[in-house]
DNA sequence: CGTGTGACCGGCG
DNA sequence: ACGCCGGCCACAC
């Protein structure tokens, strides 16, 4: 948990590539989503309303796309979508991973959807209070 | 530099 | 109630 930045890191991204490694709103979704509490699940529309881009939630799943892909390894289990189904199951290493993964965190999944998605809910927004 | 795409979301028919 | 369409941002080709 780190309670600076926030914000700060999406003033004016200044040239991801220059930095010559991967710094950019990826690092913003994936530092979010490792910091999703273990048995918890956040939507995409929740991250990218903590980044600032809620009218683009398309990007953050995108981003995500990367993520189980990224170093160190980011919880994507635990991103789904406003729905609390399991979108992105089909991006792990196998379908049914996910689930396998959400069972491990005592986090209930049913035909590929989170049971009580609401009260399992974690938004970072809140609980980051940005 | 321009085009395409993406694990979405919300509104409208 | 269901289905389709548009939109937004960032990154890769």
């Amino acid at each position: 948990m780190k309670p600076k930045k926030k914000k700060e890191i999406l003033k004016k991204k200044e040239s991801p590539r220059a930095i010559g490694k991967e710094y950019s709103f990826f690092e913003d979704v994936f530092d979010v989503a490792r910091q999703i509490p273990k048995g918890r699940v956040t939507s995409f529309g929740a991250i990218a309303n903590y980044l600032g881009t809620k009218l683009s939630a398309r990007m953050v799943g995108w981003a995500m796309n990367g993520a189980h892909q990224a170093n160190p390894p980011v919880p994507a289990q635990r991103v789904v979508n406003r729905n609390g189904m399991l979108t992105g199951k089909a991006h792990f290493s196998t379908p049914t991973k996910m689930e396998e993964l959400l069972a491990k965190e005592k986090v209930e999944v049913k035909n590929d959807t989170v049971v009580d998605f609401e009260k399992l809910f974690w938004d970072p927004a809140k609980e980051l209070e940005i």
